[in-house]
DNA sequence: ATTGCTTCCGTAGTGAGGTACGGGTTTAAG
DNA sequence: CTTAAACCCGTACCTCACTACGGAAGCAAT
């Protein structure tokens, strides 16, 4: 694992990040990140920019962008049009939000399901597959679809 | 769409319990439901313990189930077995708290991001995208998987 | 009786983000 | 020099919950 001055294979470049060697192939083929030029015959070598690339976009990817907006990210990556990104970056944080709610929602129901049978109910039929049944909350209304 | 005292086809079922048709399909695939008899060259007619069990379904699954995890507590309806249910809600229940926290954690690095970069930097280059390249908090360590 | 919507049934495709396989080549270690 | 490990490349497969397709046959209204 030579890797002398910057200059890595694809595994070391792979193992440095701590991704698989083949995710950084499925980068390139998304058009993430670019295949640089093979000495003929040989093997292809990465350099530190490619690890910079495979640190952002596991950055990104850990605020909750999808690849595809990783590479619209990527376009805006030359400071010139941070707006542009800004915009992206409020429109996901306006996701999260509402994803953090929706699961709040979650909690709160569940959590008072488990309380009412954990509370221990006679010979009476079990709340939490009564709700179960009924429907929990407005589970089956249209205010919260599943998908 | 006559509704014969609680006698329904597949597809008078599905858009009461506001499903589609192929979707009690998949389910009566998956064995979540069971498929009624066929009289002789007609048509299945459903009643209102499909609609229950289709009501079970997705009240279940707004609760964060897998259809795996569904058919488990499907088995576990009888009233008998309300502790297991029980605990499978209790792992539930973690699992959307770890969630959550993880979406709050991303919520305030995200947040943070978009307020350094609207606060204005002159022609400084840009923090958000400075933050991408270099790390989001422990974006990249093992700590909080992207998967 | 004809039109036209459903039902029936099996199979196949979708999207997201990879992971695995397999056969051939190259390089590094001993 | 030999052999094990790593690389190259295309293609197939994985999960999850659906969704679509296609052709035959049933059923309701006009
Ligand atoms: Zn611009
Ligand atoms: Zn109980
Ligand atoms: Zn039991
Ligand atoms: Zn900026």
């Amino acid at each position: 694992m030579l890797k002398k001055r910057n200059v890595m294979t694809i595994g070391t470049l792979a193992k440095t990040a701590g991704v698989g060697v083949e995710t950084v192939r499925y980068y390139q083929r998304r058009g993430l990140m670019s295949e640089p030029e093979k000495p003929y015959g040989g093997i292809r070598h990465y350099d530190e920019q490619a690890l910079a690339r495979l640190h952002f976009i596991r950055a990104s990817q850990w605020l909750g962008f999808s690849l595809d907006e990783i590479g619209e990210l990527l376009t805006l990556q030359d400071g010139a049009h941070c707006d542009e990104a800004r915009e992206l970056g409020e429109q996901k944080l306006t996701s999260v939000r509402r994803k953090i709610s929706h699961l709040q929602q979650i909690e709160r129901a569940l959590n008072e399901l488990v309380q009412k049978c954990s509370a221990g109910h006679g010979d009476v039929y079990c709340p939490l597959m009564a709700s179960l049944n009924d429907g929990v909350e407005d589970a089956t209304t249209d205010k919260h679809k599943v998908r």
